[in-house]
DNA sequence: TATTATTCTGAACATTGTTCAGTTGATTGC
DNA sequence: GCAATCAACTGAACAATGTTCAGAATAATA
Protein backbone atom coordinates (compact mmCIF):
# COMPACT_ATOMS: atom_id res chain seq x y z
CA UNK A 1 0.00 0.00 0.00
CA UNK A 2 0.96 3.70 -0.85
CA UNK A 3 2.56 5.45 1.76
CA UNK A 4 1.93 8.90 2.33
CA UNK A 5 3.97 11.58 0.43
CA UNK A 6 5.50 9.06 -1.57
CA UNK A 7 3.92 11.35 -4.43
CA UNK A 8 3.46 14.62 -4.83
CA UNK A 9 -0.22 16.17 -5.69
CA UNK A 10 0.57 16.80 -8.83
CA UNK A 11 2.19 13.29 -9.64
CA UNK A 12 -0.97 11.83 -8.21
CA UNK A 13 -3.08 13.63 -10.41
CA UNK A 14 -1.13 12.57 -13.28
CA UNK A 15 -0.79 8.80 -12.30
CA UNK A 16 -4.86 9.09 -12.02
CA UNK A 17 -4.89 10.62 -15.14
CA UNK A 18 -2.92 7.74 -16.37
CA UNK A 19 -4.43 5.31 -15.04
CA UNK A 20 -8.12 6.67 -15.91
CA UNK A 21 -6.72 6.68 -19.85
CA UNK A 22 -5.35 3.40 -19.74
CA UNK A 23 -8.67 1.80 -18.73
CA UNK A 24 -10.36 4.11 -21.26
CA UNK A 25 -8.36 2.82 -23.86
CA UNK A 26 -8.41 -0.45 -23.02
CA UNK A 27 -12.32 -1.13 -22.30
CA UNK A 28 -14.14 2.17 -23.04
CA UNK A 29 -15.52 4.87 -20.86
CA UNK A 30 -18.56 2.95 -19.71
CA UNK A 31 -15.98 0.55 -17.59
CA UNK A 32 -14.45 3.47 -16.25
CA UNK A 33 -15.04 3.17 -12.74
CA UNK A 34 -13.38 5.45 -9.57
CA UNK A 35 -12.36 2.05 -7.64
CA UNK A 36 -10.61 0.75 -10.63
CA UNK A 37 -8.76 4.07 -11.37
CA UNK A 38 -7.87 4.36 -7.64
CA UNK A 39 -6.43 0.99 -7.40
CA UNK A 40 -4.51 1.12 -10.40
CA UNK A 41 -2.97 3.91 -9.11
CA UNK A 42 -2.02 1.94 -5.50
CA UNK A 43 -4.48 4.19 -3.74
CA UNK A 44 -7.66 4.20 -2.46
CA UNK A 45 -11.23 5.70 -4.05
CA UNK A 46 -10.96 7.91 -1.43
CA UNK A 47 -7.62 9.74 -2.42
CA UNK A 48 -9.04 9.93 -5.74
CA UNK A 49 -11.47 12.44 -4.54
CA UNK A 50 -9.09 14.67 -2.79
CA UNK A 51 -7.45 15.20 -6.47
CA UNK A 52 -10.95 15.57 -8.55
CA UNK A 53 -14.37 16.57 -7.39
CA UNK A 54 -16.40 14.46 -9.46
CA UNK A 55 -15.09 11.78 -11.74
CA UNK A 56 -16.16 13.64 -14.52
CA UNK A 57 -13.96 16.39 -14.03
CA UNK A 58 -11.57 13.38 -14.30
CA UNK A 59 -13.09 12.65 -17.47
CA UNK A 60 -12.84 15.70 -18.54
CA UNK A 61 -9.31 15.82 -18.13
CA UNK A 62 -8.65 12.41 -19.89
CA UNK A 63 -10.14 14.08 -22.82
CA UNK A 64 -8.53 17.31 -22.65
CA UNK A 65 -5.14 15.41 -22.99
CA UNK A 66 -6.55 13.69 -26.12
CA UNK A 67 -7.84 16.68 -27.56
CA UNK A 68 -4.42 18.30 -26.71
CA UNK A 69 -2.16 14.98 -28.45
CA UNK A 70 -4.87 15.20 -31.38
CA UNK A 71 -3.84 18.61 -32.09
CA UNK A 72 -0.25 18.02 -31.93
CA UNK A 73 -0.28 15.26 -34.10
CA UNK A 74 -2.94 17.38 -36.92
CA UNK A 75 -0.06 19.91 -36.71
CA UNK A 76 2.36 17.59 -37.52
CA UNK A 77 0.30 16.20 -40.20
CA UNK A 78 0.15 19.58 -41.85
CA UNK A 79 3.65 20.62 -41.38
CA UNK A 80 5.35 20.26 -44.79
CA UNK A 81 2.89 19.43 -47.70
CA UNK A 82 3.00 20.78 -51.20
CA UNK A 83 -0.25 23.13 -50.60
CA UNK A 84 -2.29 23.67 -48.33
CA UNK A 85 -5.28 21.86 -50.29
CA UNK A 86 -2.96 18.69 -49.77
CA UNK A 87 -2.48 19.96 -45.58
CA UNK A 88 -6.27 19.92 -45.40
CA UNK A 89 -6.43 15.81 -46.67
CA UNK A 90 -3.56 15.57 -44.94
CA UNK A 91 -4.97 16.69 -41.68
CA UNK A 92 -8.24 14.91 -42.10
CA UNK A 93 -6.47 11.31 -42.87
CA UNK A 94 -4.07 12.30 -39.62
CA UNK A 95 -7.97 12.57 -37.58
CA UNK A 96 -9.20 9.42 -39.01
CA UNK A 97 -5.94 7.51 -38.45
CA UNK A 98 -5.89 8.85 -34.83
CA UNK A 99 -9.89 7.75 -34.30
CA UNK A 100 -9.28 4.66 -35.48
CA UNK A 101 -6.16 3.63 -33.80
CA UNK A 102 -7.73 5.10 -30.42
CA UNK A 103 -11.10 4.55 -30.84
CA UNK A 104 -12.21 4.37 -27.49
CA UNK A 105 -10.27 7.25 -26.10
CA UNK A 106 -11.18 9.46 -29.12
CA UNK A 107 -15.06 8.62 -28.68
CA UNK A 108 -14.39 9.41 -25.01
CA UNK A 109 -14.70 12.83 -26.66
CA UNK A 110 -18.31 13.70 -27.53
CA UNK A 111 -19.82 10.74 -25.29
CA UNK A 112 -19.52 12.15 -22.53
CA UNK A 113 -21.27 14.99 -21.18
CA UNK A 114 -24.09 16.52 -22.69
CA UNK A 115 -25.11 17.87 -18.98
CA UNK A 116 -25.94 21.51 -20.15
CA UNK A 117 -25.68 22.17 -16.43
CA UNK A 118 -21.80 21.86 -15.75
CA UNK A 119 -19.92 23.96 -18.48
CA UNK A 120 -16.04 22.33 -19.26
CA UNK A 121 -13.29 23.88 -17.81
CA UNK A 122 -11.02 26.21 -19.78
CA UNK A 123 -8.32 23.96 -20.87
CA UNK A 124 -10.83 21.91 -22.43
CA UNK A 125 -12.42 24.47 -24.40
CA UNK A 126 -9.05 26.22 -25.32
CA UNK A 127 -7.93 22.89 -26.99
CA UNK A 128 -10.86 22.72 -29.09
CA UNK A 129 -10.62 26.38 -30.03
CA UNK A 130 -6.79 25.64 -30.89
CA UNK A 131 -7.68 22.77 -33.07
CA UNK A 132 -10.30 25.66 -35.17
CA UNK A 133 -7.50 27.56 -35.25
CA UNK A 134 -5.19 25.40 -36.74
CA UNK A 135 -8.01 24.33 -39.73
CA UNK A 136 -8.52 28.33 -39.97
CA UNK A 137 -5.27 28.80 -40.73
CA UNK A 138 -5.20 26.21 -43.48
CA UNK A 139 -8.40 27.60 -44.91
CA UNK A 140 -6.89 30.67 -44.81
CA UNK A 141 -4.13 29.88 -47.16
CA UNK A 142 -6.54 27.99 -49.46
CA UNK A 143 -9.08 30.78 -50.00
CA UNK A 144 -7.00 33.78 -49.26
CA UNK A 145 -9.49 36.78 -49.96
CA UNK A 146 -12.60 35.49 -47.82
CA UNK A 147 -12.86 37.60 -44.42
CA UNK A 148 -12.15 36.14 -41.71
CA UNK A 149 -15.78 35.32 -40.44
CA UNK A 150 -16.60 33.01 -43.46
CA UNK A 151 -13.20 31.39 -42.88
CA UNK A 152 -14.07 30.75 -38.89
CA UNK A 153 -17.53 29.18 -40.29
CA UNK A 154 -15.60 27.09 -42.80
CA UNK A 155 -13.36 25.59 -40.50
CA UNK A 156 -15.84 24.89 -38.16
CA UNK A 157 -18.30 23.38 -40.92
CA UNK A 158 -15.61 21.51 -42.31
CA UNK A 159 -13.81 20.28 -38.95
CA UNK A 160 -17.44 19.37 -37.20
CA UNK A 161 -18.20 17.23 -40.58
CA UNK A 162 -15.21 15.11 -40.63
CA UNK A 163 -16.22 14.83 -37.02
CA UNK A 164 -19.35 13.43 -37.47
CA UNK A 165 -18.59 10.95 -40.04
CA UNK A 166 -15.85 9.67 -37.95
CA UNK A 167 -18.69 9.32 -35.17
CA UNK A 168 -21.25 7.75 -37.34
CA UNK A 169 -19.11 5.73 -39.21
CA UNK A 170 -17.11 4.38 -35.96
CA UNK A 171 -20.40 3.72 -34.69
CA UNK A 172 -21.51 1.80 -37.17
CA UNK A 173 -24.58 4.22 -37.93
CA UNK A 174 -22.76 5.40 -41.23
CA UNK A 175 -24.80 2.42 -43.47
CA UNK A 176 -20.73 2.80 -45.32
CA UNK A 177 -21.00 -1.25 -46.72
CA UNK A 178 -22.03 0.39 -50.05
CA UNK A 179 -19.13 2.49 -49.59
CA UNK A 180 -15.66 0.79 -49.62
CA UNK A 181 -14.08 3.12 -46.75
CA UNK A 182 -14.35 5.88 -43.84
CA UNK A 183 -11.66 7.70 -45.70
CA UNK A 184 -13.28 7.62 -49.17
CA UNK A 185 -16.37 9.81 -47.46
CA UNK A 186 -13.85 12.35 -45.72
CA UNK A 187 -12.29 12.85 -49.32
CA UNK A 188 -15.44 13.63 -50.37
CA UNK A 189 -16.29 16.15 -47.55
CA UNK A 190 -13.50 17.99 -48.10
CA UNK A 191 -12.24 17.71 -51.79
CA UNK A 192 -16.19 18.89 -52.47
CA UNK A 193 -16.18 21.08 -49.82
CA UNK A 194 -12.96 22.84 -50.47
CA UNK A 195 -14.17 22.64 -54.46
CA UNK A 196 -17.08 24.60 -53.33
CA UNK A 197 -15.04 27.05 -51.72
CA UNK A 198 -13.45 27.99 -54.37
CA UNK A 199 -16.00 28.00 -56.75
CA UNK A 200 -17.95 30.15 -54.85
CA UNK A 201 -16.91 34.16 -54.47
CA UNK B 1 -50.63 -2.26 -8.80
CA UNK B 2 -51.24 -3.82 -12.56
CA UNK B 3 -52.82 -7.56 -12.64
CA UNK B 4 -51.97 -9.76 -15.19
CA UNK B 5 -53.18 -9.59 -18.08
CA UNK B 6 -54.19 -5.61 -17.69
CA UNK B 7 -52.07 -5.20 -21.01
CA UNK B 8 -51.12 -7.25 -23.67
CA UNK B 9 -47.27 -7.73 -24.19
CA UNK B 10 -46.85 -5.61 -27.05
CA UNK B 11 -49.08 -2.58 -25.54
CA UNK B 12 -46.22 -3.12 -22.61
CA UNK B 13 -43.58 -2.79 -24.65
CA UNK B 14 -45.08 0.00 -25.88
CA UNK B 15 -46.12 1.73 -22.45
CA UNK B 16 -42.47 0.83 -21.67
CA UNK B 17 -41.31 2.67 -24.74
CA UNK B 18 -43.24 5.56 -23.57
CA UNK B 19 -42.15 5.70 -20.27
CA UNK B 20 -38.26 5.78 -21.11
CA UNK B 21 -38.31 8.77 -24.04
CA UNK B 22 -40.55 11.00 -21.55
CA UNK B 23 -38.24 9.93 -18.78
CA UNK B 24 -35.02 10.80 -21.82
CA UNK B 25 -36.72 13.58 -22.95
CA UNK B 26 -36.88 15.04 -20.01
CA UNK B 27 -34.10 14.28 -17.85
CA UNK B 28 -31.52 12.60 -20.57
CA UNK B 29 -30.19 9.38 -21.43
CA UNK B 30 -28.00 9.33 -18.04
CA UNK B 31 -30.90 9.86 -15.90
CA UNK B 32 -32.31 7.00 -17.32
CA UNK B 33 -33.00 3.85 -15.42
CA UNK B 34 -34.64 0.27 -15.03
CA UNK B 35 -36.58 1.34 -12.00
CA UNK B 36 -37.91 4.29 -13.25
CA UNK B 37 -39.15 2.97 -16.77
CA UNK B 38 -41.00 0.09 -14.83
CA UNK B 39 -42.94 2.81 -11.86
CA UNK B 40 -43.37 4.96 -14.54
CA UNK B 41 -45.53 2.31 -16.45
CA UNK B 42 -46.95 0.41 -12.99
CA UNK B 43 -44.89 -2.12 -13.00
CA UNK B 44 -41.85 -3.54 -11.43
CA UNK B 45 -38.48 -4.02 -12.61
CA UNK B 46 -38.98 -7.74 -12.73
CA UNK B 47 -41.60 -7.12 -15.35
CA UNK B 48 -39.36 -5.28 -17.81
CA UNK B 49 -37.31 -7.59 -18.07
CA UNK B 50 -39.44 -9.67 -19.72
CA UNK B 51 -39.58 -7.38 -22.20
CA UNK B 52 -36.71 -6.45 -22.91
CA UNK B 53 -33.18 -8.33 -22.91
CA UNK B 54 -30.95 -5.62 -21.20
CA UNK B 55 -31.43 -2.06 -21.01
CA UNK B 56 -29.75 -1.26 -23.80
CA UNK B 57 -32.32 -2.64 -25.86
CA UNK B 58 -34.80 -0.56 -24.24
CA UNK B 59 -32.64 2.61 -25.26
CA UNK B 60 -31.64 1.38 -28.62
CA UNK B 61 -35.68 0.54 -29.41
CA UNK B 62 -36.67 4.18 -28.24
CA UNK B 63 -33.60 5.21 -30.72
CA UNK B 64 -35.24 4.24 -33.37
CA UNK B 65 -38.21 5.64 -32.65
CA UNK B 66 -36.75 8.79 -32.54
CA UNK B 67 -34.95 7.93 -35.92
CA UNK B 68 -38.52 7.32 -37.60
CA UNK B 69 -39.92 10.74 -36.12
CA UNK B 70 -36.90 12.27 -37.84
CA UNK B 71 -37.02 10.78 -40.68
CA UNK B 72 -40.99 11.68 -40.84
CA UNK B 73 -40.19 15.50 -39.92
CA UNK B 74 -36.93 15.23 -42.66
CA UNK B 75 -39.51 14.13 -45.29
CA UNK B 76 -42.02 16.43 -44.63
CA UNK B 77 -39.74 19.28 -44.81
CA UNK B 78 -38.38 18.64 -48.42
CA UNK B 79 -41.68 17.67 -49.84
CA UNK B 80 -42.43 21.05 -51.45
CA UNK B 81 -39.72 23.22 -52.40
CA UNK B 82 -39.20 25.64 -55.74
CA UNK B 83 -35.69 23.38 -56.11
CA UNK B 84 -33.95 20.03 -54.64
CA UNK B 85 -30.92 22.29 -53.39
CA UNK B 86 -33.44 24.40 -51.93
CA UNK B 87 -34.75 20.99 -50.17
CA UNK B 88 -31.87 19.89 -49.12
CA UNK B 89 -31.39 23.47 -46.95
CA UNK B 90 -34.86 23.01 -45.75
CA UNK B 91 -34.46 19.37 -44.37
CA UNK B 92 -31.08 20.72 -43.08
CA UNK B 93 -33.28 23.59 -41.24
CA UNK B 94 -35.46 20.65 -40.03
CA UNK B 95 -32.64 18.42 -38.57
CA UNK B 96 -31.03 21.44 -36.46
CA UNK B 97 -34.38 22.58 -35.80
CA UNK B 98 -35.26 18.99 -34.60
CA UNK B 99 -32.37 18.48 -32.82
CA UNK B 100 -32.70 21.71 -30.84
CA UNK B 101 -36.03 20.90 -29.91
CA UNK B 102 -35.56 17.13 -28.74
CA UNK B 103 -31.73 17.75 -27.33
CA UNK B 104 -31.55 14.77 -25.24
CA UNK B 105 -33.55 11.99 -27.21
CA UNK B 106 -31.78 13.09 -30.09
CA UNK B 107 -28.58 13.45 -28.47
CA UNK B 108 -29.57 9.70 -27.16
CA UNK B 109 -28.94 8.36 -30.37
CA UNK B 110 -24.71 8.74 -30.66
CA UNK B 111 -24.38 9.01 -27.08
CA UNK B 112 -25.42 5.28 -26.40
CA UNK B 113 -23.35 2.47 -27.70
CA UNK B 114 -20.30 2.37 -29.18
CA UNK B 115 -19.76 -0.73 -27.34
CA UNK B 116 -18.64 -2.50 -30.29
CA UNK B 117 -19.17 -6.08 -29.33
CA UNK B 118 -23.55 -5.94 -29.71
CA UNK B 119 -24.30 -4.46 -33.56
CA UNK B 120 -27.50 -2.69 -34.07
CA UNK B 121 -31.35 -4.50 -34.70
CA UNK B 122 -32.01 -4.63 -37.67
CA UNK B 123 -34.99 -1.91 -37.73
CA UNK B 124 -32.43 0.58 -36.25
CA UNK B 125 -29.65 0.36 -38.94
CA UNK B 126 -33.02 0.36 -41.55
CA UNK B 127 -34.10 3.91 -40.29
CA UNK B 128 -30.81 5.06 -40.82
CA UNK B 129 -30.07 3.50 -44.44
CA UNK B 130 -34.10 5.33 -45.43
CA UNK B 131 -32.43 8.32 -44.02
CA UNK B 132 -29.76 8.34 -46.40
CA UNK B 133 -31.53 7.34 -48.95
CA UNK B 134 -33.45 10.71 -48.49
CA UNK B 135 -30.60 12.77 -48.79
CA UNK B 136 -29.70 10.38 -51.68
CA UNK B 137 -32.76 11.23 -53.77
CA UNK B 138 -32.32 14.99 -53.27
CA UNK B 139 -28.68 14.78 -54.29
CA UNK B 140 -29.43 13.15 -57.40
CA UNK B 141 -32.35 16.11 -58.31
CA UNK B 142 -29.56 18.51 -57.75
CA UNK B 143 -26.65 16.54 -59.49
CA UNK B 144 -28.61 14.02 -62.10
CA UNK B 145 -25.33 12.98 -64.03
CA UNK B 146 -23.84 11.46 -61.26
CA UNK B 147 -22.86 7.80 -60.54
CA UNK B 148 -25.12 5.94 -57.69
CA UNK B 149 -22.11 5.74 -55.82
CA UNK B 150 -20.84 9.09 -55.93
CA UNK B 151 -24.29 9.92 -54.73
CA UNK B 152 -24.11 7.79 -52.09
CA UNK B 153 -20.96 8.94 -51.07
CA UNK B 154 -21.51 12.39 -51.00
CA UNK B 155 -25.06 11.24 -49.27
CA UNK B 156 -22.99 10.07 -46.54
CA UNK B 157 -20.69 12.98 -46.05
CA UNK B 158 -23.04 16.16 -46.36
CA UNK B 159 -25.46 14.42 -43.95
CA UNK B 160 -22.95 13.17 -41.60
CA UNK B 161 -21.40 16.42 -41.65
CA UNK B 162 -24.43 18.00 -40.87
CA UNK B 163 -25.33 15.48 -37.80
CA UNK B 164 -21.60 16.23 -36.51
CA UNK B 165 -22.16 19.97 -36.95
CA UNK B 166 -25.05 19.47 -34.19
CA UNK B 167 -23.42 17.35 -32.50
CA UNK B 168 -20.80 20.01 -31.26
CA UNK B 169 -22.77 22.89 -31.12
CA UNK B 170 -25.18 21.46 -29.13
CA UNK B 171 -22.66 19.76 -26.68
CA UNK B 172 -20.34 23.52 -26.61
CA UNK B 173 -17.97 22.01 -28.79
CA UNK B 174 -18.44 24.17 -31.66
CA UNK B 175 -16.79 27.29 -29.97
CA UNK B 176 -19.78 29.10 -31.22
CA UNK B 177 -22.04 31.76 -28.95
CA UNK B 178 -25.75 31.22 -30.19
CA UNK B 179 -27.86 28.45 -31.15
CA UNK B 180 -28.69 31.12 -34.27
CA UNK B 181 -24.93 31.13 -35.78
CA UNK B 182 -25.67 27.07 -35.78
CA UNK B 183 -27.40 27.56 -38.93
CA UNK B 184 -25.12 29.47 -40.71
CA UNK B 185 -22.49 26.86 -40.15
CA UNK B 186 -25.23 24.92 -41.81
CA UNK B 187 -25.96 26.82 -44.32
CA UNK B 188 -22.16 26.83 -45.28
CA UNK B 189 -21.35 23.53 -44.75
CA UNK B 190 -24.37 22.86 -47.17
CA UNK B 191 -24.47 25.67 -49.35
CA UNK B 192 -20.33 25.26 -49.84
CA UNK B 193 -20.48 21.52 -50.45
CA UNK B 194 -23.14 21.46 -52.91
CA UNK B 195 -21.65 25.03 -54.72
CA UNK B 196 -18.41 22.27 -54.77
CA UNK B 197 -20.65 19.12 -56.13
CA UNK B 198 -21.80 21.65 -59.51
CA UNK B 199 -18.34 22.55 -59.71
CA UNK B 200 -16.66 19.22 -60.32
CA UNK B 201 -17.84 17.30 -62.60
C1' DT C 1 -63.07 -27.61 -8.56
C1' DA C 2 -58.19 -29.06 -9.12
C1' DT C 3 -54.28 -28.65 -11.86
C1' DT C 4 -51.29 -26.40 -14.76
C1' DA C 5 -49.23 -22.38 -16.91
C1' DT C 6 -48.04 -17.45 -16.84
C1' DT C 7 -47.51 -13.03 -15.18
C1' DC C 8 -45.67 -10.32 -11.88
C1' DT C 9 -43.39 -9.11 -7.60
C1' DG C 10 -39.78 -7.87 -4.70
C1' DA C 11 -35.88 -9.41 -2.20
C1' DA C 12 -31.15 -10.32 -3.29
C1' DC C 13 -26.35 -9.53 -5.39
C1' DA C 14 -22.63 -7.16 -7.18
C1' DT C 15 -21.14 -2.72 -8.55
C1' DT C 16 -21.55 2.16 -9.05
C1' DG C 17 -20.44 7.47 -7.27
C1' DT C 18 -19.64 9.87 -3.18
C1' DT C 19 -18.83 11.03 1.78
C1' DC C 20 -16.38 11.22 6.09
C1' DA C 21 -15.00 9.56 10.80
C1' DG C 22 -11.06 7.69 12.04
C1' DT C 23 -6.17 5.90 11.51
C1' DT C 24 -1.47 6.44 10.29
C1' DG C 25 2.49 8.60 9.11
C1' DA C 26 5.16 13.07 8.70
C1' DT C 27 6.27 17.71 10.68
C1' DT C 28 6.91 20.91 14.07
C1' DG C 29 8.07 22.79 18.67
C1' DC C 30 10.45 21.94 22.68
C1' DG D 1 14.15 12.46 21.59
C1' DC D 2 9.39 13.23 22.71
C1' DA D 3 4.79 15.16 22.51
C1' DA D 4 1.59 17.70 19.94
C1' DT D 5 -0.15 19.00 15.59
C1' DC D 6 -1.44 18.37 10.97
C1' DA D 7 -2.34 16.47 6.55
C1' DA D 8 -2.64 12.17 3.80
C1' DC D 9 -4.93 8.19 3.41
C1' DT D 10 -8.13 4.40 4.34
C1' DG D 11 -12.18 1.84 4.15
C1' DA D 12 -16.71 1.29 5.93
C1' DA D 13 -21.12 3.23 4.86
C1' DC D 14 -25.09 5.04 1.84
C1' DA D 15 -28.13 5.32 -1.86
C1' DA D 16 -28.76 4.03 -6.49
C1' DT D 17 -27.60 1.20 -10.41
C1' DG D 18 -28.42 -3.35 -13.73
C1' DT D 19 -29.81 -7.95 -13.47
C1' DT D 20 -31.64 -12.40 -11.64
C1' DC D 21 -34.95 -15.60 -9.90
C1' DA D 22 -37.67 -18.13 -6.25
C1' DG D 23 -42.03 -17.71 -5.12
C1' DA D 24 -46.82 -15.41 -4.86
C1' DA D 25 -50.80 -14.20 -7.52
C1' DT D 26 -53.78 -14.89 -11.11
C1' DA D 27 -55.61 -16.76 -15.47
C1' DA D 28 -56.46 -20.91 -18.40
C1' DT D 29 -57.54 -25.53 -18.71
C1' DA D 30 -59.19 -30.07 -17.45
Amino acid sequence: MARRNDHSREELRQMALDAAQFIIEAQGLTALSARKVASRMGYTVGTLYRLFEHLDDLIVQVNARTLAELNATLERAAADCPDAERCVHAATHAYIDFASRHTRRWSALYEHGIEADIQLPRHFTEQIASMYDQVEALLQSVTPQRSAEDIARAARALWGGVQGICVLALSDKLDIDRIETLSEVADSLVGTYLAGLGARH
